[in-house]
DNA sequence: GCCAACGTTGGC
DNA sequence: GCCAACGTTGGC
């Protein structure tokens, strides 16, 4: 069972759930925000993570895992910067928008809508399980 | 495209 | 050490 739970948020035409799934694993490099990192450096192998889609879809598509822990980001040049590996698991069988989130009671107080701009944070057991429901229900 | 929120930088 | 200016991110 693992014991923390993440959301990572990237953007689509950047790098898809779709790129990840083809890829079978990615190394998440490039996090140049202190927080992200410090969150990065915290995950355990065997975390799941929440993978999200910005911009253009703002939604949760798919549940990966963290399969390496933190090592020295290689795309750093300077600085003191981490990188995970982590592999996809399991698409959304309904993504589950922002929207929703911001209008669910529980999921509301999740730290990516209380910073939007912060790329990795992360996700209590709590707000894990309900995204989980919301993904198995169908919505209008 | 605009703007709010946040982080970083640099002058004092 | 404070704070204004600037840059970046992401939602709308």
């Amino acid at each position: 069972m693992p014991k923390h739970y993440w959301i990572v948020k990237q953007e689509p035409e950047a790098y898809s759930w779709e790129d990840f799934r083809k890829d079978k694993s990615a190394d998440w490099t490039g996090v140049r925000n202190y927080q992200a990192r410090n969150h990065l450096r915290a995950m355990q192998s065997g975390d799941l993570v929440f993978f999200y889609h910005s911009m253009t879809e703002k939604s949760i598509v798919g549940i990966a895992k963290v399969i390496r822990t933190a090592f020295a980001d290689p795309t750093a040049e300077e600085g003191d910067w981490s990188a995970v590996t982590l592999a996809p698991l399991t698409p959304l069988g309904v993504p589950v928008s922002l929207g929703q989130i911001k209008a669910d009671s529980v999921l509301q107080k999740m730290a990516l809508v209380r910073n939007s701009r912060l790329s990795v944070s992360p996700v209590l057991g709590l707000e894990f399980e309900q995204i989980l429901k919301l993904s198995r229900t169908k919505h209008p």
